[in-house]
DNA sequence: TTGTAGGCGTTATCAT
DNA sequence: ATGATAACGCCTACAA
């Protein structure tokens, strides 16, 4: 491996303006500049990343904190974020979080203890508090997906309120007024602000929000199927349900098969997250889509800005879900 | 932060003494180890993993280059991955080839550019002459899903072969004689092997082979779609399906329920890969799993032995998948 | 068992 | 615009 100073002797200049031509450093008259990028050629000459990073303390790295490394949503997160950065040279330790407090904590700990130059993370598990502290150190913080109003600024957010809402909406446009909704664990953010959406579009249409046909899931397919359970053992009538997340929206269509109910016909479904499988349900599912690869890409942007210095970005701090038509939602006949 | 001369300077000991109990190293007293992790404790010293590997030349970072960051199947190999190595210390740098020669080319160079000292690859556009020829440089490089002969210590596969003849056994098993076959490009090792297995159950089976019954398709839905047509539209009859791979028996599914078909009842269809929709599927879909997990936590050990010098790690260098039994295959009436 | 000194490949601060 | 030289934080012979 030829190193910066086996160039600077081939060139015949001094390591520092081997340096230089190395960091587009401005002092370097085009000649010398010429020769240096000769002599590396022809040495095959390739920095050390590594010695870089000791003597300027920037490793070129950026710490990513998801909660799996499985799965459509992060996959598409990590995809956007890694390609965006690498256009930049820079590169991603990612590591998972598993939605739990603890290896959070470690995942944090973690990716500082590599150096990394930032952290873009997607977590759940953490207070708020803790990553108020956490920002306070030298390792800058970025969070995906979560609004924490003290370091606003590093936040990447996705208005659910406006999915909640844009999802009922869809339902009353096609004439259903019985609307059930099975909503998901109201402490996380995201399930309540999408319930607030809810019921935005109910009143706004002079709808009465009626708790008979309200059920609060765990956001998988036992809960789409338990909240379905309940509304038709309650005897109430609906023509629609909407669904907090695509995985009740699958549990309940299963339920909903299962039980003599004619899809879509007797019953319009509507998801949320567009995760990949709603495009193979049968009938498939409508659903509301997150920009995520958009939001991905934003937030690379906005460590390339703040971090790297990089000009002529503009960063926009929240996302707006986008509705995707598909089969299980006709007109109320 | 605390250096590693301040901790030196504290415990009243030499730099290189604090260096060994760094590296547990063995020629330390007890009572200097002691003395030493207790400065340390105290000064909440952290060693620098960028100044290791720049006097070291290691890294503690391992490469991993995946066709894609997004997907079930990179997703659950991935994870696995990390998780073996991260246990280890080690930190993971990924990258995606996105299956483009070109790209898996950058990937590598990426990688090998960070120093990795290692890099799992998952690559299928670059020629085995490319990747002999990368194993002979520094970087020890770790072949997952592929087989390529001169480097096979180096290689985790998958039994193809056998998970082919599975399918087809599986609907033999079931009283079905005439068994169409969904291929996959033959081009592809994975798509000519799982053909293999399937002409070897139809032969240890006495059906013989019917060109009528084979079809070439793409690995998509459209291929399934295809497939399927062409079988239909040549009067052909059958009473099983095996596509050789999930998206084709999607495809076909779809195709057949829109022309007639009753699902499974009419017609039996099994799939290949055991990716997440398949699950949601209606009727659900009985395919092949691949032990992904299994194999990258293998990949990790290989690294951690072969590379970080552990002990008692037993290398399995080929896996074998198994059945997953769903509603889309009874027995025929 | 412990200490000394040189080196890993760059960047950064002064001079010049 | 260019060059010396001291960090950067640790590892590793070699010496003691």
């Amino acid at each position: 491996m030829a190193t910066i100073y086996q160039v600077s002797e081939l060139a015949g200049v001094s390591l520092s303006t081997v340096s230089r031509v190395l960091n587009n450093n401005d002092y370097v008259s085009k000649k010398t500049k010429k020769k240096v990028m000769e002599a590396m050629q022809e040495l095959g000459y390739q920095p050390s990343s590594i010695a870089r990073s000791l003597a300027s303390s920037r490793t070129s790295s950026v710490g990513i904190l998801v909660s799996e490394l499985d799965g459509p949503f992060f996959g598409q997160m990590m995809s956007a974020i890694e390609e965006q950065l690498r256009a930049a040279g820079k590169h991603v330790i990612i590591t998972p979080g598993h939605s739990d407090e603890t290896k959070e904590k470690n995942g944090f700990e973690f990716l500082i203890s590599r150096n990394c130059d930032a952290i873009i993370a997607h977590v759940e598990a953490v207070s708020n508090e803790y990553l108020i502290e956490l920002s306070q150190g030298k390792t800058p913080i970025y969070l995906m997906s979560r609004y924490v109003e003290e370091i606003k600024d590093n936040c990447i957010s996705l208005d659910n309120v406006m999915g909640g809402y844009l999802a009922t909406k869809t339902m009353i446009t096609r004439g259903h007024k019985n609307i059930a909704y099975i909503a998901g664990p109201q402490f996380k953010i995201d399930a309540s602000d999408r319930l607030k959406g809810h019921k935005q579009a109910l009143s706004e249409f002079g709808i009465e929000f009626d708790e008979n046909l309200f059920y609060i899931g765990d956001f998988k397919e036992t809960g789409g199927n338990d909240g379905l359970k309940s509304f038709i053992d309650n005897k109430i009538s609906f023509t629609a349900l909407v669904c907090a997340n695509d995985e009740m929206a699958s549990g309940a269509m299963k339920y909903a098969r299962e039980h003599g109910f004619n899809l879509p016909s007797d019953l319009a479904i509507i998801g949320y997250d567009n995760v990949i499988f709603t495009n193979y349900l049968y009938p498939t599912l409508t659903t509301i889509n997150n920009p995520v690869p958009e939001m991905g890409k934003m937030a690379a942007n906005l460590v390339l800005k703040d971090i790297y210095k990089h000009t002529g970005i503009t960063i926009n701090h929240i996302f707006q879900p986008n509705l995707i038509l598909r089969d299980s939602t006709p007109s109320l006949k």
